[in-house]
DNA sequence: ATGGAACCGTACCGTACGGTACGCCTGCGG
DNA sequence: CCGCAGGCGTACCGTACGGTACGGTTCCAT
């Protein structure tokens, strides 16, 4: 593989992951990449540079120069599109037992909207399938903007309200992988298996159930007092 | 691939075959199951035919003969190793709020257990792989030694817990939910990924007391009274 | 206009791997 | 001792796919 190009598209193989803005792909590469996340979507992990070459119309020798390799497509496609996964934002000055609780019901809600998406079920497969040949490189893009990305956000509010007494805890990291496992249960590595019993319709019907189930149960635990 | 051999063929071979859940494997065929899943645990999805040939010294032609095609030893590689997983066994009939404590801690500690093994994270990136190619068989196969499986052995209990009023809940679906997504949390998916902070031994130290944890949560949720 | 950069389409190459064919060896029943 | 079934090892075939090369086209800057 070429190590330089001097043309205005970006350097490959970041190190480690770092946020992916808008601006690092032109709108043509992004055009690309979203044709390689249709298919990688369409016909699971049967992404060949031929096939996102087609659907994309552009030429091989085209994506070889600006992602270098299969792997550097794969890389880019995950990247951008985990970069896209917005988690909701609270402010922490306001902080009152109705307010927790509602963000926390927002949290949950976007995290099991998120998980139960064809694109997030695509791009976790795609990771774990790249995680089961000795490479974690997608594996960490998808924690980083996953779980990771839940947890940064999710543990300030939750050490503010424990500041404000609204909740007990001795670590947050425990708080924040219990709300985490409340929320999510065995939806996710169901899905990740393709269990037939869980339709996507089936989830989400449930979705606002579950939300102020999963957040019952932590303000249970977690909660200061019983509260509204 | 010939019909005259079906998948997961049973080849009657020489001595008596030792009895695998309701699949049958002569020692030889084991084998080549137990080489395949090696080679799978090392090499990731790196499993090819004449590699699982090479390793257990037997021609390709004989894989083809006993197991059709390459979907099929992969199938009888996860159907027979899945089928050793091992769940407590927990009399009903004497069910108090210690046993009751004992016994969901030993649930939590087999899950756990069985979760952050070698083993079991390539059977279920193996499983995920073949699921993000429309392909459920394998999916299946480990949903229903793993987590149907537990759900199968736990609901029971949960409800004798309830007729003996030490636990109070509505479905008993939710509360096996609720336990496995306390005793799981964020591990699973995390490992799957190959997250790098996650190294088994790491896990391993905590197992004990996330297992008491996870009961501990799960009993003051779902615990008739604040209890022992 | 003209040179050149970017890019499309396609043909092409090498390899890896699933699957098959065949020759040879071994053990065993007659 | 013979024949043969089962099985090992290896050579072989076809295809799919990653990666490269090249001619032709568009567009822009000079």
């Amino acid at each position: 593989m070429p190590e330089a190009f001097g043309i205005g598209v970006r350097e490959r193989q970041v190190p480690l992951p770092i946020k992916i803005s808008e601006e690092t792909f032109t709108p043509r590469q992004q055009a690309v990449l979203t044709a390689a996340l249709d298919l990688l979507v369409e016909n699971g992990d049967g992404l060949t540079m031929t096939a996102v070459a087609r659907r994309a119309s552009c030429s091989k020798e085209t994506l070889y120069k600006w992602f270098g390799d299969r792997d550097g497509l794969l890389t880019a496609t995950v990247q951008w599109q985990a970069a896209k996964v917005r988690m909701p934002h609270v402010d922490r000055s306001h902080l009152s037992a109705k307010v927790l609780r509602e963000s926390l019901q927002q949290f949950a809600r976007d995290l099991l909207t998120t998980i139960i998406g064809e694109v997030s079920i695509t791009l976790n497969r795609t990771a774990i399938t790249h995680a089961a040949q000795e490479k974690d490189s997608l594996g960490n893009i998808v924690l980083e903007n996953g779980p990771m990305a839940i947890r940064r956000r999710l543990k300030p509010i939750l050490e503010a309200a424990r500041d404000a007494r609204l909740l007990r805890f001795n670590s947050s990291e425990d708080a924040y992988r219990t709300f985490f496992g409340l929320v999510v249960r065995d939806v996710q590595i169901r899905l990740l298996l393709g269990d037939n019993s869980l339709t996507q319709s089936n989830v989400e019907a449930n979705i606002e159930a579950d939300v102020v189930a999963a957040t019952d149960q932590f303000l249970a635990l977690y909660g200061a007092k019983a509260n509204s």
